[in-house]
DNA sequence: CTGTTATTGGTTGTTTTTGATCAAAAGTGA
DNA sequence: TCACTTTTGATCAAAAACAACCAATAACAG
């Protein structure tokens, strides 16, 4: 075997696991361990790799993205058992819509076990998915200032082109009687679209969103089911599971 | 056998393996070693191989293409240089089409001050682009693992529905002959979509990748202005020059 | 046909790569 | 902390691959 052939298994055996031992290397490129050192010092002093003490690891961190998730440890913790709940709709080989913002996004850390097929409008959304090696297509729009979310009627046509099995939004209001709402009205143009080419359709919101009102509408409850935590009234929750399924999870 | 036909073999073993060793060349070409050697020799003279310890590779390929981070930590000051001159060509209101990659990033800064349209498929770029305040438009697509790229039929599709005034195109390879080439098929056929929707069309490339072939051709030389730093010998600078537009800015 | 040139395969000695060995260093557990 | 195990780097001899050279053959020009 050629020198830059083991180097390459070595390399892609890394893109793979991430960190991998020299005696594994060794099985797979039937080389002795003085040779796989040899190529990892080598791969090391090109700043390939990194190396570790009983083999090798990637010099490129994938612990990124916490200045977001940071930012509200309790919110975050709130928004992360809801997308735990929401990921547990999901089954193998599903076609997901996953809506922009800060809720749906910490449903990505739940999907990499599954093997999805996952579409967005979120820019930050794409980075992590491909972090996190899923397979990922992006719709065209025009990218919204502040969240990045691509909107406008090439979404919307973009979205057209796809069936979904199940969709996540995430929603600013909702009201038993206005449904769900949203500030924008080309995002709530782009939401309507995806929930209308999804089977399932799932909505991710913490207790502080019922009973808000925004200035578009989006859709009824009773189109779609709602994961939230505890927090609602008794009264509220009542109202609501009338209308359309409302999954309430501990904290 | 003729010496032409051997070679050719030669290639299209690379082509299909991308390493192969010279015992498989001498049994495929029922040569013996030295000549194979010679050939290597001569291949390797004109650019089209490498050769590397037991055989040949092709040049570079796989083995480049490294993640977004070490590219832009490596080059940057030349990429930033060349950046700076490609936007000198950008006039007040003109609609861009930015490719995916650490080159064109740089571009980013300095469109600031030109109220500019802009659309990419690279998805970094669209954080960047939002936070400086211009008007961006994403294509649809497939988000590439590693360069974070929108590639696929779709994404070909969605570019079409545009027209540029200048599109600024990164690249791998600038060969005299084997013209403009990139490791990914994909992705070349979106750079070709966007320089057939473009008026004008730049490459962005520090002198490295003069002389690399990488798998996939993108376009020939006539067809694009090239931008690139002083670092040329001047045997290629001459060969290229003769081909097409080649600005050259000092470091 | 003859002398010249180019191309080929084999041989030489040299360089590079490899696997084994072992002492030193690093990690592990009590 | 101190033993104990694992991993590491250095060294060395064997094997593989190399460039350089040589002779034989094929292609060519006059």
């Amino acid at each position: 075997m050629l020198t830059i052939e083991r180097q390459e298994i070595i390399l892609s055996l890394l893109r793979e696991k991430d960190v991998v031992t020299v005696k594994e290397m060794c099985e797979v490129t039937n080389a002795s361990e003085s040779t796989i050192r040899r190529d990892l010092t080598e791969l090391e002093n090109l700043q390939y790799i990194k190396r570790v003490h009983g083999g090798a690891s990637l010099l490129k961190k994938k612990r990124e993205e916490p200045t977001l998730l940071e930012k509200s440890t309790i919110n975050q913790q709130e928004k992360s058992v809801i997308a735990r709940k929401a990921a547990s709709f999901i089954e193998e080989g599903d076609s997901i819509y996953l809506d922009a913002g800060s809720s749906t996004m910490e449903l990505i850390p739940f999907l990499k076990e599954k093997s999805v097929m996952v579409v967005t409008n979120g820019i930050p959304h794409v980075q992590l998915l491909i972090e996190y090696g899923i397979e990922t297509y992006v719709i065209s729009g025009k990218a919204k200032k502040g969240t990045a979310a691509l909107v406008g009627t090439k979404a919307v046509d973009a979205i057209k082109e796809y069936r979904f099995d199940k969709c996540f939004l995430g929603i600013n209001g909702i009201h038993p009687e206005q449904g769900l709402t949203t500030p924008d009205p080309e995002e709530a143009s782009v939401k309507q679209t995806a929930l209308s080419q999804s089977q399932s359709k799932y909505v991710l919101a913490d207790p502080t969103k019922f009973g808000e009102v925004s200035f578009a509408n989006v859709a009824d409850l009773a189109s779609v089911h709602i994961i939230t935590t505890n927090g609602l009234s008794d009264e509220q929750q009542e109202t609501i599971s009338k209308q359309t399924t409302l999954e309430v999870v501990p904290l």
